[in-house]
DNA sequence: ATATTTACTTGCAAAAAGCAAGTTATTTTA
DNA sequence: TAAAATAACTTGCTTTTTGCAAGTAAATAT
C-alpha cells in the first residue's frame, strides 16, 4: 500500500489522494456498474483514457488498496482486475455522484433503469450492488 | 455557465468534470462545514492551495454553477463566496466520502463530532447543513 | 510457424500544478 | 491624511502530470 505524504488530516483530503481525479472513479465505476474487469475493457471506455494513463491510474488504485489483481480464469494473457472491500466501499459515492449529475444534466437512454433503482431504493441498490460484487470474491 | 467537451454523457464522467481533481471538493468543503467565505481564508486551509490555483479552482467552480461571488457585507475589499443550490446538492457526497475516509484511515479528533453526527444520523446531519447553508441564501 | 490478442511501456509534446514575487484596490493605523 | 497593512488576485517560471502515437513481450489462436 502506497504511504505519500498527506497533505492535511482531513479525511476529504484523504479520500481525494487515492481517488481525486478526473479517471479514477471512471475506472472504478466501470469495474462497478459496467462488470469491465480487464485491461482491455477498461481501456475501451466511452472516455477513450489513454492506454498509459489507465497502467497509471490502476497502479494508483493497487497501492490504495481500491482494486487487486488476480489471475484471469479464461487466459494467462489476460488480468483480472477486481474491487476489493475498500473498493466497493465507494459505492454510496458512486451512487451520489450519479444522483447528483441527474439533477444537473440529462441522464442517457441506457443509464436511465439504474439511476430509476437508485431513487428508488438507494439503500437497496446499494446493498445488491454489494452482494453482487461480493459474489466475485 | 462553463460550456466543455464532454468526455462522454456517463453522469459520473459529468460530475468529475465539474469537481473532479484534488482540490475543488476540498474549497466546497471549507465552504459548507468550515464555514469559511473569503479568499483569504480558503487560502488558508490545511491543505495550503497555491493562491493562483485557488483562483483557477473558484473561477471553475463558479462557471459550474457550483459557487458564486458576492458582495461581502463588512468591506468592498473582500468577497463572499457561497455554495448554489447545485453547489450544496453536493453535501451527501460529502457526507459519504468522509464516511467512506472513516472507515481507512484515522479521524482527527476535531472532526470527530462531525462524523458522529453523520454516523447517527446522516439524513438529519444532510438536512440540517442544508438549512444552515440555505439561511445564508 | 505466423498472425493476433492482451497488457502494458516508451518517447515526446502539451497542459496543468506549484512556487515566489508582484499588482491593485480598499482599509486601517499612526 | 499619509503610510502601512489587508484582500484578492496575477504573473513568470519551473516541475509534474496528461495525453498521444508508437512500440514491446508474453500468451493464444489460426
Amino acid at each position: 500500500m502506497k504511504t505519500q505524504k498527506k497533505r492535511s488530516d482531513c479525511p476529504v483530503s484523504f479520500s481525494l489522494e487515492a481517488f481525486g481525479d478526473k479517471w479514477s472513479l471512471l475506472i472504478v465505476r466501470d469495474l462497478m456498474l459496467k462488470k469491465k474487469c480487464t485491461y482491455g475493457e477498461l481501456a475501451k471506455s466511452d472516455e477513450k483514457i489513454a492506454t498509459n494513463i489507465l497502467a497509471a491510474r490502476l497502479l494508483s488504485l493497487e497501492e490504495n488498496g481500491i482494486i487487486k489483481k488476480l489471475e484471469h480464469p479464461d487466459s494467462k494473457a489476460k488480468v483480472l482486475y477486481q474491487l476489493t472491500q475498500k473498493g466497493m466501499d465507494l459505492i454510496p459515492i458512486i451512487v451520489e455522484i450519479n444522483l447528483w449529475a441527474e439533477k444537473y444534466t440529462d441522464i442517457p437512454e441506457k443509464r436511465k433503469e439504474l439511476l430509476a433503482q437508485m431513487n428508488a431504493d438507494k439503500e437497496g441498490f446499494i446493498k445488491n450492488a454489494f452482494k453482487e460484487l461480493e459474489s466475485n470474491l
